[in-house]
DNA sequence: ATCCATATGTAATTCCAGCTTACATAAGAG
DNA sequence: CTCTTATGTAAGCTGGAATTACATATGGAT
């Protein structure tokens, strides 16, 4: 398209309003601008087209036929353009916020809050992905991703959410009362891990224990290796903030504990967000800092 | 219309020329401006919806689903506009040039010129229109008229095209061989007078001779009053430029002057003129300039 | 793995298109 | 004839848009 033969769209901006309203007083409250601009602008497209579009041979200027035949063009081709990007500002109101977090994070941390995003925020609807893998925050697809670790991943925005370490626990009945378990020694026990993440057998292979040999590993989703932790069913690596009352009560035996300062970012893409993209991450700052 | 919601005319434009091009420095090449001015509408365009529009996550920049989207949009409605621009343009290239004149100008004086204008001109088409009452240049109607007096009429442009005085004039035969009439003796003879004007009528009577006392008045077109002239039909009032050649070779009496600086001008419209009104009128200056 | 070309991004600064302000002009109603 | 209303004009101001200069990052070639 030949963008530099067309008359400044300021000018073609002002017809239009001009051209709706037929007055230049009004054409300018349209636009926000005095009625001297809009005379301005007026005088301007005529010159730069070089055709008279407005009749000035009475007291109230009128439109030629020519001007009669642009008003309908603009109309139209801005028509289009508000009409789209209308759509554009709604659409991105009404698609859901599409979250990657894995189910551990959501079923102890999360699930449990929601309701209270729900009464505050209705008109925000929610796609909770229980995704392990890396994933790609892309405009159309996930929004924004929990992850537990360090943070500062190159190409994205990253917030700490919860700061929180990973502890080695189990349950005592599976301990049998002892709690001054060697790595070796626990590894001949059964472990629980959580599927799509690999915190369990990394934290056994760090510590010279190699694969395959004890009384064998599971892994299940999230808020079923809770329950399988709590009934006995194995020794698990897990965030020590899920299970901070449990242990608290004995229920849980913290075993090791990770020194480091990792923790839940929340993480997002450099460009920006949608207005509810936003709303939920505002949510989840504001909860995190509200609860204890 | 919602005008003050729609994001910068500059920022759309911006993104429907990268949209088209989908590389920032071709995009900046097609506006005329430099690849940053684009990157940062583009960056403002996105902020303003509050929807990404555009894909990052590569060297290049892709447009998101919704990027998309708007880029039709905007092809469509900037396409309207900028084909309506172009019809208006060349329309008014293609109307002819609507002219009024006096048919004892159009007779005398421009039409022996008329093949040089369209040997020079062959696409500005005309309409010689023979009026003689006041016109209103209106745009679609009259574009130019050309007019014989002081200038300087209100509200429109007046140029003086051709300075010549008013003569007095009738043929040898008609005169008897005499040259000093008086104007009381002119008046018992039969005059001559284009139709729609008046000047032989208000010469008379500037010099107290009353209507109706002569040997008549015939009223005619321009063309044929100065073949009534040459016949010795009557005497006149005209402008001397049309006739000189007559008066030098002696086959017309140049009886009286009229001593003032009145000539014909070419009246314009204070509005802006079609491209091809201003080449007419060009040419007639150029004509006027050169012929002698 | 390194280097280089290419594409885009950013921020400080400049500049001029667009606007405001203040007044002028003219048409039309009463 | 006076007053209201609608539009026009010009001088001056300003902030949106652009430039400039450099930075960053990706991907291709070696």
């Amino acid at each position: 398209m030949d963008w530099l033969n067309l008359p400044p769209l300021a000018t073609l901006r002002a017809f239009a309003a001009f051209a709706e309203k037929r007055n230049v007083v009004d054409a300018g409250v349209a636009l926000n601008v005095s009625h001297a601009a809009i005379s301005q602008q007026l005088r301007a497209l005529e010159k730069h087209i070089g055709v008279a579009l407005l009749d000035r041979s009475c007291k109230a200027l009128t439109l030629t036929g020519e001007g009669e035949h642009l008003a309908r063009a603009l109309q139209l081709g801005f028509g289009a353009i508000a009409a789209a990007v209308s759509d554009l500002a709604r659409s991105g109101q009404d698609r859901p916020v599409h979250v990657s977090l894995t189910s551990s994070f959501a079923a102890s941390w999360l699930m449990p809050r929601l309701p209270g995003f729900r009464a505050a925020h209705p008109e925000v609807n929610l796609i909770l992905d229980p995704t392990y893998e890396v994933v790609e925050l892309r405009p159309g697809g996930v929004d924004v991703a929990i992850r537990y670790g360090a943070g500062g991943w190159p190409g994205v925005e990253c917030e700490m959410l919860l700061q929180t370490p990973m502890v080695i626990v189990a349950a005592p009945k599976l301990l049998g009362g002892r709690k001054d378990w060697s790595p070796a020694e626990l590894a001949q026990l059964p472990w629980l891990e959580e599927i799509g993440t690999t915190e369990a057998s990394k934290w056994l292979s760090e510590r010279g224990v190699g694969p395959k040999r004890g009384a064998g590993r599971t892994q299940l989703p999230g808020n079923l290796l809770l329950d399988g932790l709590r009934s006995g069913q194995g020794v698990t690596v897990t965030v020590r903030h899920f299970i901070e009352a449990d242990i608290r009560e004995g229920r849980i035996i913290e075993l090791f504990v990770e020194p480091d300062t990792r923790g839940y970012h929340i993480v997002t893409p450099k460009s920006p967000l949608r207005p509810t993209v936003k709303t939920f991450t505002n949510w989840l700052k504001r909860e995190v800092r509200t609860a204890k």
